[in-house]
DNA sequence: ATTAGCACTCTAAAAGGGCGAGTGCTAATG
DNA sequence: CATTAGCACTCGCCCTTTTAGAGTGCTAAT
């Protein structure tokens, strides 16, 4: 479907407003926003035919248009002017996002991240971490606590560091604790996560004779562990901005649902895609967000795709703000990711 | 101020009925809940009195009555029913919060069990851990990471564990790193964290000679984790239930706003006080909750004061049901507390 | 002390009534 | 043929008025 240019000035223009404002827009406000000079009676024929091709709806009869799907999916992919980040919004996300360096553990470093996007944005912000492909176990720690408790220490390769607490019968002096603490290292040290299945933890125990079962029991921790690594991460921040967006009063409760529910906010943001993404309403096929959009953005570990990092709002959004925000901010993830990188 | 029996029984008739309806209440509808047999006139001439007396107040001259302040303080304090928790309750808040055990660690354990609260209560909940008094280190441990990066692990006697990442400049081998660790650990297990000042760390140094300065970076990490640790702790979860209490309408943007701020939830929740408090509008002091209640519970660790958890909600609330909940919710913590304690 | 009875008050919801923004259509114009 | 001025019409919004009903306080009777 082609659309003349000056079609698509007027949509542009009718977008633009309507984003701004939240009113339907009429006639008379885009003759006087656009320059061309036409009468407001020729971008009414322009107006009516855009609503026959399905770009523009009525509210009512006497009322202004109203942008549709089709025409923010064209806005988006087309239209809109490009924003181009100041230096003051750079410094912005920079700070927001420096202080969470500091903790160096790659799951906290999101977890603070998600916080800020929401404050940044005002609006709420999701992050997903799927199963890493090749993320391997780097080393095992066991570190004696008192009484008969261990702390096992996994660290994996992208950077994650898991704490699990476990319980041993074996009286372990520090002799002991080194040989347990090899013998756990050359069998798992360099192994993919998705190969730590239960049944490779039996083989491990199986020739230990007299030893296997106080063993077994750490290593039901570890596996316990390395399955939850290995499990994908959703944290989801921000939810009461959805409040303060009118657009969206009647589906709060239903978006909100939707955002608690670990699942279908994974399959959402994991759906393969590549740098920026936007779904609009009901382009994502989940009826809890009929009248959302969706911004997401990939974020990289040394260059193998790593997780998203996204926002949730109303289909009346700036988009052309936020996709350039989301853009510097999965880039920023991707650098501080990168450098508290332990290879 | 003493008032007769009768008024009380009609005091607690209306509170009871006000908290289920949320509608201001009428002198008949309370002469049909009483089964004393009294004229609605009667009672009309007792809640003209308990009016007088503050109990009680009507939004408008032709409408019921509604509790005041001082009218939950009685009721909660005297006048409420007893509310025992079934057995199916307590199975309910065992099992949400069971899950949380595996974790160990003493931070994630309450963060995981203030969120299962605001599911469990629908209302926004809170959790306070303020310093620990006498809480000291156990142990510093040192894990070499791959490139120059050491992971410290800091241990408490409370079961905190903090992981910290650091770059060394110095070349460790296995004796190396073992030299080092036994150093620190000669310095600093057994500390009270209010001990690791910057001038001990300082005095730590002083006769190190050469390997003051690559040391230094360490003990720099492990003085800005043991301050961490040392600073008391808020966790908020389930802000969003707010909404759902048209009680509160008008407020909730104060509300949120007063649950964002660490300082004044902590010193509103660290009031001391023993066993469970309810706090009930402008008994708070903070205009912004002035339309709110408080519950909240200690938990302890090993029979010292520990924490706080507790709910923020309308006064139009279920004191009995939620106080309970709260007291059982508290114990169960403790108890998960004491089981995953490593002294 | 209690109660039936009643006039009175006040809100919430329904019903009415202009206002005005914005439209679609028609007929005129370059 | 594209454009435009002009105009009647529509319909949501807001403001006012009306109505209904719940609940009261008071009075006089028991």
């Amino acid at each position: 479907m082609n659309i003349s240019r000056r079609k698509e000035l007027i949509l542009a223009s009718i977008v633009d407003r309507y984003i701004e404002t939240g009113e339907p827009v009429g006639s008379k406000t885009i003759c006087e926003a656009l320059d061309i000079s036409l009468s407001s009676a020729t971008i009414r024929n322009e107006m009516n035919e855009l609503d026959e091709m399905g770009f523009l709806r009525q509210p009512h009869t006497s009322a202004g248009r109203v942008p549709t799907e089709t025409c923010y999916r064209l806005y988006i992919d087309k239209l809109m002017g490009h924003y181009s980040l100041t230096e003051h919004d750079k410094m912005l996300i920079d700070s927001l996002l420096v202080r969470s360096r500091d903790n160096g553990d790659t799951e906290r470093l999101l977890e603070y991240a998600v916080k800020a996007l929401a404050r940044l944005t005002a609006l709420p912000s999701v992050t997903t971490t799927p199963t890493q492909e090749n993320e391997q176990i780097s080393s095992i720690n066991l570190i004696p606590l008192a009484g008969d408790t261990i702390l096992i220490v996994i660290v994996t390769s992208t950077g994650t560091i898991k704490n699990a607490l476990a319980r041993s019968e074996l009286e372990l002096n520090a002799e002991g604790l080194q040989t347990l603490s090899r013998f756990f290292n050359e069998r798992l040290s360099g192994q993919p996560l998705s190969s730590v299945t239960r049944e490779f933890i039996d083989s491990m125990t199986a020739p230990l004779g007299e030893f296997a079962q106080p063993i077994r029991r750490l290593l039901e921790t570890i596996y316990t562990a390395v399955r939850e690594i290995a499990s994908p991460k959703v944290k989801v921040e921000g939810e009461v901005n959805l409040l303060f967006y009118k657009d969206l009063q009647s589906d709060v409760a239903d978006v909100l649902d939707f955002l608690s529910e670990t699942h279908g906010l994974l399959t959402l943001f994991e759906k393969p895609h590549s740098g920026i993404r936007v779904i609009i309403g009901s382009e994502s096929n989940i009826k809890e967000l009929s009248n959302t959009s969706v911004i997401s953005a990939r974020y990289t570990i040394k260059g193998t795709k790593a997780g998203t990092i996204g926002i949730i709002g109303p289909t009346r959004i700036n988009y052309a703000k936020l996709i350039a925000y989301l853009q510097y901010y999965a880039q920023s993830i991707s650098r501080l990711l990168e450098d508290s990188e332990q290879q």
